[in-house]
DNA sequence: GCACTAACTTGATCCAGCTCATTTTAGTGC
DNA sequence: GCACTAAAATGAGCTGGATCAAGTTAGTGC
């Protein structure tokens, strides 16, 4: 079995060799079938969600875990619960494109979503990744009546809508909430201006190495291949991300893996060496 | 007196007699002499602030121009007052610094502050220019407690500062308070995911085109040179809010004043096409 | 296990904008 | 009016990263 035919140059029969006996070692079983089949598929888990899952029950159990809704009590929840409607989209949905009329505020319950902002021409900024309990389009009823980005679903995904002047009147009612939706608001604005910081001042490989870190803090798993980032994740996003193209992405990357700090194949990137990854994003 | 030397080639007799006609037209006396007198000096009008006008007579007057200040009575606003101090800087000075430890959020009651975010190379970044009326310093108490940007008046300023703790209580009790720190906080987080996209999508002179308009929109004050950005403004300062070196915006706006788009001397600017600068941030 | 395709890699060329160096000038203070 | 200085303009050369153009390959679906 070992000595089936290997796919390329590096990754034959030496290193699998040596895979397994660590892996005999663990006792996980799993794992080396994983490498004796030789059979190479997505690392990614697939996410456990079907349409139907997307339910009232769901709702109120995820709803009080939302960051802005977990100061309320139990009947205040269930109170606000009914003001919410939910949605369920497969991978790759629009939720909502950029200039359309911005009605609703939309929590993730499940799944991920990405904002992308798109100029004139078509090119594509990933504005930001979203994770299960983050809240998306705008809070405001100010200046911004339509939505200035679009969302995207990145996995299937369920999202809950509820209408602005509902959102609102709950803020208004309860400061907790408020006062929640403010901190995460400048949180994002701080984020926001790093990022501006580290376009004007970073050379690519530095900006894709903290992208990278960041990427594995929010959304890191750890795997036997690494911190893996547990998200769809191609070459094209992450360059929308660091403002860079999608070539000089893919040097960069084969750089990082040459120098054995990560691990990634199609749509995926795996951590290995993240002490390094953030020297090399602050170093002088 | 008209034939008195001319600094140079442009701006000489021609020029200034007839600006003198069309001045003479307009009753603009002050207008003549100045041009009469060929003694150039800067047109930013000197910010009508001493040391001593800062005080509490101005306090409470302003703070009820305070956005978010607007909804509350006479009353309330005078309890408000009470917990801010104010403070006087000159031009130039550090309000605070990054890294400073952040335990008070601050309003501009007169003059410009300029936000600031230095690398560890000393290479900074200009994050907002703000107006009497704008706040600064993070209004969260979360995750950040130290703030992640340097703030410096750009003229001479009059601070009020408030407790973060006390704010927080403020916005606790009127929610309205709260909520238009939301929407300022979005509206700003817009502003900066769209400088993002300029950042990643637009060349320089796209970039510094935008931000002129911007600027006159915000800062732009009606004058014989067209719209002056009633601001000193280096070439540095652009550069710094561009994302590019000082040589690169001193070129570009060299280009500007060639094609009769702007007017501009040692740290002034003034607008004179703002529709034709509009159309070049924006053109395919 | 084979075929297929979108994602990724790699190479070669080019140029916008950076850097370093020098000159010019606007605005100020005497 | 003159001298001074920091800001701005300008020149010349270089390079990081974009762009265009082929290959290669991981993962999927049959």
């Amino acid at each position: 079995m070992l000595a089936c035919s290997s796919p390329s140059g590096d990754g034959g029969i030496d290193n699998r060799f040596f895979a397994v006996v660590e892996y005999v070692r663990r006792q996980e079983v799993s794992d080396i079938l994983y490498i004796m089949s030789d059979k190479r598929e997505t690392p990614l888990s697939s996410p456990p969600l079907e349409g139907h899952h997307c339910t009232v029950d769901l709702r109120l159990e995820k709803l009080g875990l939302v960051p802005f809704f977990q100061q309320l009590a139990e009947e205040q929840l269930r109170e606000v619960n009914k003001k919410f409607t939910a949605s369920h989209y497969s991978k790759g949905e629009t939720i909502y494109r950029q200039g359309d009329s911005s009605t609703m505020l939309r929590v993730v319950v499940a799944g991920n979503v990405k904002l992308v902002s798109h100029t004139l021409e078509g090119e594509g900024v990933l504005l930001d990744m979203l994770q299960p309990g983050d809240f998306f389009g705008n809070p405001t009823a100010g200046s911004q009546d339509v939505y200035n980005e679009t969302a995207e679903t990145q996995t299937p995904a369920c999202i809950l809508s509820i209408r602005l002047s509902d959102f609102r009147e709950v803020m208004n009612r309860y400061s907790s909430v408020a006062m929640v939706v403010l901190d995460i608001t400048t949180d994002r604005l701080n984020e926001s201006r790093q990022r501006i910081q580290h376009l004007s001042t970073l050379p690519v490989t530095k900006r894709i190495a903290h992208i990278l870190v960041t990427l594995a803090h929010k959304f890191g798993e750890e795997d036997r291949r690494g911190l893996l980032i547990q998200l769809p994740l191609s070459r094209k996003d992450l360059a929308d991300m660091a403002g860079t193209s999608a070539e000089t992405t893919s040097r960069v990357m084969s750089q990082f893996q040459e120098d054995d700090l990560i691990t990634s194949g199609r749509q995926w990137v795996a951590i290995k060496d993240k002490p390094e990854l953030l020297r090399i994003s602050a170093e002088s």
